[in-house]
DNA sequence: CTGGAGGATCTTTTT
DNA sequence: GATCCTCCAG
């Protein structure tokens, strides 16, 4: 999939009246040049401007292409302003390379293109202009999902709930369902607010509201909730956006939930020019309110319709796509589409099973080796892991085997503690009655100010009914703190005093810089013993550097609320390193998908929680992970794997099953394509496996069929139910700690400890390892 | 009252 | 393996 040539297109002549007679008469091409690059369909898609569309465009169906082009041409034929298209996309990294993309066929027009971004940064954007008809100020400060918790946590203790039985966690997830769906606090039915601790979930939800507007605050949903909420309540408001948004383009329909499609719906009853593309088959994100349904009943919502299928994919080769398809042809809950591919042959998917987790890295990191000897561009190999924990093993190996490579979409730069410190300083500085803010540093660097004292400003500030900040300053003059606190806080106070003095005439770098090193913060850094200690540091420099691409403070703070990754253009070939999630519209010539085990994918908790849907945004997320690859995909699965620092014997995911076997190679010699040699690498006892055939015949897999058989799999795993179920089970281990014992994987050893069903034991070869008893048997 | 040390409990996916 | 939480000493 390649960006059309920029050259070909011809920017639009300055300016007439969209629309207007001099629009009418002014003489174009018949077929602008980059309409001829497309296909019929893709080019029927572009085309089809006016009135409700809807493009089902397949993996590797140039989708991105057709979403630009389609741009470029309602401006070309000026049917629009750039200020005049909504286009919506669901992840910041998307936004930005639409942008790019668009950018390369109209040139620097596309700084016009002001509506251009994720719903929640066009929310903001809405939000601000009319704070005030939904209860807030437009310095309005956004959430993060830490500070969610935090909140809802001193609600929750406030309430007198066991935070241990009803984590804030849960709560916050009701709400942000309960957001998700477009339910305010009143909407919420008695049955569902008494979800969280016996029927307090929806009085929590209204209080969090309440706390929230006098915080002046909103969190991630309530950027969509309230943009509606507002477009609801004020039919002027509305109308000036309906007027405004002449032509409206969504991208990944099929992601959105119940607030984005009543939003979307709202704005489109204007003018009807809404184009929709979007994959059934990629919906991956139901577990944050997606609804799959809003593009299976898009026909439905808007009558006459147009409906585009985009079904040539020019990305994989047969056997890839073949294997895809046949895998998602499982789900019964799909519009169905055929993809097709002109590609030669090439191989099949390669299916490898291992004896253990370390040992499918050391394959993979050999092949991913073998790879670049052979001179392979090392930005097209990428490995695609279901939950993030996985990707450690990746990195370790890699790390010995001096392997580059880059995490995508890792641990968040703006989530690490330092930079949500020194965020929380600078956040202060601006606006001091950020109440969650000041809490978080109010005693980092240690200050003597404990626990004790900061809830005694807590209940200073309910009573009077004010932030903390101005709490914490009534009480170093009123008293009622003991003396040391009160000098140590009252400190603090003129620090923040100062800094803000500066807001306006110093360089905001400059000050954040002045903020970091007068308050402490740097040199508690310094002086610490922790050997993290210098990342920290270097991190806090990233930070001072990355905020000197804004203009001022405010600019950067919303950048950092909406847009929490930062852009690491790196010129170095590495490795991709991600979860499935973040891979979705990538693609990488060899493409690796290891772990595919029972529990772990179909994860055991989709399941739980969504039962046969979960399933089937598991297979998804499968088939998400297969069409990434354009050369090359390998399977692999390991019959044993350390989560959480104990062993657990696995299955291969039913998902292996499901995949046609004419597409897929199970012996890794006939691959003929760098495949490992166990002569070399030494082979594991699972290396003559077939998954197809005696693995299944295994104890544990037809102990686990049972289970599922009797319906007795609800809250247990097939791969995991043997921790749960023994851990729930009150009858005593069989063990006893000086017994001696065989594990399959460890050998001979001795218990030393039990806890529960776990099991410490001193392995005579191993060393000292904690177990699962079911896995070890008495010698 | 504060701060450090040691312990239990997790991790699916993200704006 | 990391974070959060609890407990105990100063």
């Amino acid at each position: 999939m390649t960006a059309p040539d920029p050259k070909d297109f011809k920017p639009a002549p300055p300016a007439p009246q969209p629309g207007g007679l001099a629009a009418r008469a002014m003489v174009r091409p018949a077929t602008p040049p980059y309409l001829e690059q497309l296909n019929p369909e893709q080019r029927a898609a572009v085309e089809a401007l006016d009135g409700p569309v809807l493009v089902l465009a397949g993996a590797g169906t140039g989708k991105t292409r057709v979403l630009t082009t389609r741009l470029a041409h309602l401006l070309n034929t000026q049917k629009a302003w750039p200020g005049q298209i909504l286009s919506v996309t669901f992840t910041n990294k998307a936004a930005r390379e639409m942008k790019e993309r668009i950018g390369a066929l109209i040139g620097n027009m596309v700084e016009g293109m002001t509506w251009l971004g994720t719903f929640h940064s066009i929310g903001v954007k809405i939000l601000r202009r009319h704070a005030e008809l939904v209860g807030l100020r437009s310095d309005f400060s956004i959430l993060d999902t830490d500070d969610q918790i935090r909140l809802l946590k001193q609600l929750i203790s406030t309430e007198g709930i066991d935070e241990k039985r009803w984590p804030a966690r849960q709560l916050a997830a009701h709400i942000d369902g309960w957001k998700n769906r477009g339910l305010t606090p009143d909407k919420v039915s008695q049955g569902e607010g008494a979800a969280y601790a016996n029927g307090k979930g929806k009085k929590l939800y209204a209080e969090y509201q309440a706390r929230m507007k006098i915080l002046n605050a909103v969190d991630f949903g309530d950027l969509l909730l309230e943009t509606l909420r507002l477009f609801m309540e004020n039919e002027d408001v509305l109308k000036e956006y309906r007027i405004k948004f002449k032509y409206m383009l969504v991208d990944e329909y099929q992601d959105t939930n119940v607030v984005q499609y009543l939003w979307l719906r709202l704005l489109a009853q204007g003018t009807q020019n809404i184009c929709c593309v979007g994959d059934d088959d990629q919906s991956i994100y139901g577990w944050r309110g997606a609804e799959i349904d809003n593009i299976l009943r898009f026909e439905k919502d808007f009558p006459g319709a147009k409906v585009i299928r985009l079904e040539q994919n020019y990305r994989s080769t047969p056997h890839i796509l073949a294997a895809a398809s046949g895998l998602i042809s499982h789900n019964e809950d799909r519009l169905g589409k055929t993809l097709k591919t002109d590609l030669k042959d090439g191989d099949k998917v390669i299916l490898r099973g291992h004896w253990d987790g370390d040992e499918e890295a050391r394959t993979i990191g050999e092949e991913i080796e073998a790879l670049q000897i052979k001179k392979t561009n090392l930005d097209e190999i990428a490995i695609l892991v279901r939950a993030a924990f996985l990707m450690r093993s990746f990195e370790d190996r890699f790390i010995t085997l001096g392997l580059p490579y880059r995490v995508i979409g890792g641990p968040r730069f703006y989530e690490r503690a330092e930079i949500r410190d020194a965020m929380a300083y600078i956040k202060i500085t601006q606006s001091p009655d950020h109440d969650l803010a000041f809490e978080r540093i109010i005693n980092v660097p240690k200050r003597g100010i404990g626990s004790t004292s900061v809830k005694k400003m807590h209940q200073f500030a309910r009573d009077n009914r004010v932030s903390l900040y101005r709490a914490a300053q009534a009480m170093c003059q009123n008293g009622g703190l003991t003396k040391r606190t009160a000098s140590s806080l009252a400190g603090l106070l003129e620090d923040f005093a100062r800094w803000r003095s500066k807001l306006d005439t110093l360089d905001h770098t400059e000050l954040a810089e002045i903020i970091l090193d007068e308050s402490g913060y740097t040199q508690m850094h310094q002086v610490s013993k922790d050997p993290k200690s210098d990342g920290r540091l270097d991190n806090l420099k990233e930070l001072i550097r990355s905020m000197a691409d804004f203009e001022n403070m405010t600019g950067f703070l919303e950048h950092v609320a909406l847009v929490m990754d930062t852009t690491s253009e790196d010129a170095e070939q590495k490795v991709n390193l991600m979860t499935l999630h973040a891979a979705k519209g990538l693609e990488f010539d060899h493409v690796y998908l290891p772990a595919w085990e029972e529990g772990l994918f179909p994860h055991q908790r989709s399941l739980d929680e969504s039962g046969h849907a979960g399933l089937e945004e598991e297979r998804r997320l499968a088939y998400v992970g297969i069409t990434r690859a354009k050369k090359r995909a390998t399977i692999s699965f390991a019959q044993n794997r350390r989560v959480h620092n104990l062993w657990q014997t696995s299955l291969p995911s039913r998902f292996i099953d499901e995949l046609p076997q004419e597409n897929i190679a199970t012996d890794d010699m006939d691959s003929g394509y760098g495949g490992y040699d166990k002569s070399v690498f030494g082979g594991s006892r699972f290396d003559d496996i077939t998954p197809f055939s005696n693995t299944y015949q295994t104890p544990g897999w037809q102990r686990a069929q049972q289970r599922q058989k009797s319906g007795d799999n609800l809250h247990t795993a097939p791969k995991i139910i043997e921790g749960q179920m023994a851990a729930t089970d009150s009858t005593p281990s069989a063990f006893e700690p000086g017994t001696r014992i065989f594990h399959q994987k460890f050998g001979y050893g001795e218990i030393t400890d039990i806890s529960g069903n776990k099991l410490t034991i001193e392995f005579e070869k191993a060393g000292e390892k904690r177990v699962i008893d079911s896995f070890v048997e008495v010698a």
